[in-house]
Parts: C-alpha cells; sequence; structure tokens
DNA sequence: CTTAGAACCACCCTTTTGTGTAGTTACCGG
DNA sequence: CCGGTAACTACACAAAAGGGTGGTTCTAAG
C-alpha cells in the first residue's frame, strides 16, 4: 500500500486526484491540503510515503515547502505536479529535494505509474522535463579557442590551485602560468581569478 | 518510420536488437557496428534518427564515440544502451550529448518506448540512472552551514566579484566583506577565493 | 540578565594576482 | 624559407586578496 498526500490549492484537482488515488489498487491517498503551511503541520502525523506538490500555492510555494517538508521527513518522494515548465522551477524543485517533476497534463496511468517509480528509487519526469535536465549537462562545444595548456591551467585553476602551485605540477616557471592565464582571461572575456573559474564552472569548459 | 544505427561490439545483443526492432512497427534498423570507428566513417550516409551506443567498445569508447558524431551530425539522438550503472559512465555520457541512458536490462518494450521518447523530445533514462541525475541537484545539507548573509556573500563570489564590488553592491565596507569571507574559509575548509568558489559550484551550495 | 552569535567596522602587514613590456625557442603550413 | 602560433622565460609595479588583531551593536536563547 502506497501512501499519498496531496498538496494542491485547486479544489477540483485535488479531489480528482485523491479519486484517482483511493480508486487505485494499493493507492491510498491519506490527506489533502490546500497550502504548504497547514500540510507541514500535519504531515508528520500523516507519514506518506509520497506527496503530489504543486508549486503555485498561496503562502509558501510549493518549491520552499519541498526544502522545509524534505528537511523534516527525508524519506518522503515529493513530485511535483504543477503547470509550469518554467526552467527554473524545475531547477530549483530538484534543487530543493523534489524526485520528481511532473506537468498537469499527465494522464492517470502515466501518474500512477510515476508514484510507483519514486517509491521505487525512481525519478519521474514529463518527458520533455527530462530532456531539459540531461540538456544542462552537455557540454558547450562554443568557444574552445583556448590550447591544450590552457585548458589544463584553467582546470587547475578550478581546482583552487594557486598561480605557485600550478607552477609547481606543470613544471614551469610561475610567469609562464602568468602568461597562460592572461591569454585564458583575454579568450574568456574576464579579468580575475573568480571571473574565469565562474565562467569555466558554468559553460562547463575544462 | 524510425531509423536506427547500433553500435556494439557483443554479436548475440547487436543481432537480437536488430531483430527486435526490424520486426516492430515504425522501426528500422539501418546498420549496426562493432565500433565506433566504423560507425563514425558510415554514418553521414546512414542517417539514423537515433543510435543506441554501448560503452565498453574496443577502440574508441561510447563516450567519445558520443562527443564525435554528436559534433558531426547534432540532429541524431543517442541513447547509451549499456551494462555500467557507474556513476562517472553516465554523467560522461550526458555531458557527451547522449540524450538518453538505459541499461541492458531494459526489457524490449521498454527500450522501444525509450526509442520513440528519445525522438519526441524526451530524455529516457532507467529508473535508478534518473535518480542519479536528479539527486545530482539537491542542494548538500553540508554540516558547516552558512549565515544568511555568508550565502549571499559567496554568491557574489561565485559571480565573479571583487571584495570591493562585493562590498559596493551590499553597501558594506570592505572590511566587513573580508571579515565575512574569513568565516566562510573557515566553515567551508579552504583558504583561497578560488578554492572557495569550486567548493560551492560543486556542491552547489549556493 | 547574561551570553553567544551575527553583522558590522578598522588597522596593519604579507602574499598573491593582474598587467605591461620584452624577449627566446620550436614547430607547422603555405 | 617565411610567418604565425604555441609555449616558454623574465622583470617590475600596482591592485587585490589573505590573515592577524582589535573593537561595536543588535538580537535571540538560556
Amino acid at each position: 500500500m502506497i501512501k499519498i498526500s496531496i498538496i494542491e490549492d485547486d479544489k477540483d484537482i485535488r479531489e480528482s486526484l485523491a479519486i484517482l488515488l483511493n480508486g487505485t489498487l494499493d493507492f491510498e491517498c491519506l490527506s489533502t491540503y490546500v497550502t504548504c503551511e497547514s500540510a507541514i503541520d500535519k504531515i508528520e502525523d500523516d507519514k506518506p510515503d509520497v506527496i503530489l506538490m504543486d508549486i503555485n500555492l498561496p503562502g509558501i510555494s510549493g518549491i520552499e515547502g519541498t526544502k522545509i517538508i524534505k528537511k523534516k521527513l527525508p524519506a518522503i518522494e515529493i513530485i511535483m505536479l504543477t503547470i509550469s515548465d518554467n526552467e527554473n522551477d524545475i531547477f530549483n524543485s530538484l534543487c530543493a529535494g523534489a524526485c520528481g517533476y511532473l506537468k498537469k497534463n499527465t494522464p492517470p496511468h502515466k501518474l500512477i505509474e510515476a508514484i510507483k517509480e519514486a517509491v521505487n528509487g525512481g525519478a519521474p519526469m514529463s518527458m520533455d522535463v527530462a530532456r531539459l535536465v540531461v540538456n544542462s549537462f552537455k557540454k558547450e562545444t562554443r568557444k574552445n579557442d583556448l590550447t591544450a595548456r590552457e585548458t589544463e591551467i584553467l582546470r587547475n585553476l578550478c581546482d583552487g590551485s594557486s598561480y605557485k602551485k600550478i607552477a609547481g605540477e606543470l613544471f614551469i616557471d610561475l610567469n609562464t602560468v602568468k602568461f597562460h592565464i592572461r591569454n585564458i582571461y583575454r579568450k574568456l572575456e574576464v579579468n580575475s581569478k573568480g571571473e574565469a573559474i565562474a565562467k569555466a564552472m558554468k559553460e562547463n569548459l575544462t
């Protein structure tokens, strides 16, 4: 028996989800909440296996609510169930600790499947959400006008090494390191170590 | 009709995959290859929609092969189909440009479903792979948690700002910035801006 | 009320980094 | 053979960052 709580402000959606779950073998909807605030108060008594969470809620958002609930009860799997396909909502939800992200147009049988997946150690996502997530890993093939040596030095920089340490590790002079770093800065259009590391990390170009 | 090429060194697997695909409505296996090298030579003539790619191959690995093929033909969707559930293999595959990652124990109907998903803009992944990917976003609830102000300053540091700029933006004194940064370094157990940025980015604690 | 922690400010001094300028060596392609 | 480019070395000065020490104020918890 999989126990589920719903946090959703729209009455129609909330009630039809509850009916769907209670009408499905091995599924039980323990409770439904209109706001995160009310859910946070009661969820420790409910102890659901899974929460279906809306994002746009009155008061605390579903994303903030996810953070709070996962902090109190890390074992609960939280699946976002929302209309939003906004990239920030998706990444913020996953950062907050949600294990899945479904659009509200997910058909009932897929939703049931997704909940099963969540409790079995999966990460149910709508198709386009999964693609967004996967694409966020892709290296930018962009301005790779960095030479092999420069890339090597940039990699060391990103590990937090000082010029002196890099010089030691690559068996080159401190001045040579400075020389290469100047060229790296020019190519990345930055003028400090911090900016270079930030840019390198953001664009995955190490 | 979805056109597929297979790159897989194991003869049995390669041939049974081809039979499965050719026996499925709307699917056609265009070609099969034992190595990436041979595939790279011919794939421009094949123009498949999807490639099923093994990772452990003689010669160029499936991950390197993915990089090369995606560079030549970015429109091809590459799905890794491998025995490996090694975390590095997974992330390197996605970084290389694969849109999906399936374990070899994926049942035939799921594989067919996954290929359809790939061509329709999805990112098919085995359940545990998806969870790994999603978990990689989760913020670490680290032991030495930073105060709100410290987090704010660390975020600015990660944008590549100098102390002076941070002081200006937060309307505080340069010395105060230094004070906070010292505390950040102590908590993160680092002793330079580079290390702090690197650590902050790696553990996504901004 | 006391205490601890957060946020703030100020000096001082050293090390690291950023930048300008000025070369040498080696290899590769036209 | 020449020109371009990568890789390397060197010196000098200014700016930024790192580390030590001293303080004040405010607020929240005991």
